[in-house]
DNA sequence: TTAACCTTTCAATAATTATTGAAAGTTTTG
DNA sequence: CAAAACTTTCAATAATTATTGAAAGGTTAA
């Protein structure tokens, strides 16, 4: 296979994959592009790459950027921006996790903790399981919680690493 | 505040909080009815509840079904099914945690063993490049597996919950 | 200062995804 | 068997989300 057809086939294929990951399929495709280029593309490189307008590109880039995922760089003597993927896998599954925590278990902590603080009036056995609802939840949030630090500990320690992996 | 008041906006907020986790918000709200209803509704009373269609309510009922966050069941003399969530949260965590892994990583997976599996030709520092990326990927999925695996086993083992909370 | 070059914005449009509701399907009952 | 009670399906429609591209905003160079 040449290798700029495995390229394309992974830059496809991991647009379409960014959608189960909540992700856009132009995000997603330029970071698989950006991933598989060293050093850097800038904004019309990256249009032609993908077959994405200007407008799309801008956005998505600083989306990525905004997910520490890509950061902008400028060349001596070149006027353009180049955009350069973080190659280091360990920091970039840390940026996706923290990022989805940021996105998906802040807003549910923000919801739980004003319906904890409510002193609720009705039926007394409903009541209860209604808190313990809430609570439940809670701790489901924290243990997820503690299972992003816990990721961020594996990728600084090459022995937790594989402390995790025996006990698993 | 009057405890249906509460349930409410518990049902509401968690419809808007579904579409970060990527599902919908009918089913989200179906999800967090029935979990404030211990003994479970039928299609007719949760239509009523959170004002969805017939069809909508089939729907994602079959889907919270297949996620195994809800099950059928049929009451001695009464013709229609009752539907009745998971309460236990560790059970209910490692269900979507499974669906997620099934629905997120695998076809990364697929994709990732496929693309290393081809022998490319081109330049030989770009090859190397693109299969470096590849198993980083590799070595990023796994990891995300094994943490999935580990809040099995949290779940199932309140001391290496603790140990667990200790080291993150 | 002005032209060239590049980035950003955003209203319009396209694409995707969710929802409805009526019709068809299924099971139970009399 | 037929009617009643319920569930499922699915084409049509609505709602949401992504994408375009042209115009406006900046910045540098001549």
């Amino acid at each position: 296979m040449k290798l700029e057809e495995g390229r394309s086939k992974f830059i496809q294929a991991w647009g379409s994959l960014g959608s189960s990951w909540g992700i856009s399929k132009s995000m997603a495709q330029i970071h698989a592009l950006l991933l598989s280029h060293p050093d850097g593309l800038s904004t019309d490189e990256i249009m032609k790459e993908v077959q994405l307008s200007r407008g799309n590109v801008n956005t998505n880039v600083r989306e990525l950027i905004n997910w520490r995922l890509v950061r902008k760089e400028t060349v001596l003597g070149e006027r353009k921006e180049f955009f350069i993927a973080l190659h280091d896998v360990h920091s970039i599954a840390q940026n996706i996790m923290e990022e989805r925590k940021r996105r998906e278990l802040e807003p549910v902590r923000r919801l739980l903790n004003e319906l904890k603080a409510a002193k609720f009036e009705g039926n007394k056995e409903e009541i209860e399981h209604f808190q313990t609802l809430l609570s439940d939840l809670s701790d489901f949030v924290s243990q997820m919680e503690n299972l992003t630090n816990l990721m961020t500990k594996i990728n600084s320690n090459n022995y937790m690493k594989k402390l995790i992996k025996a006990i698993s």
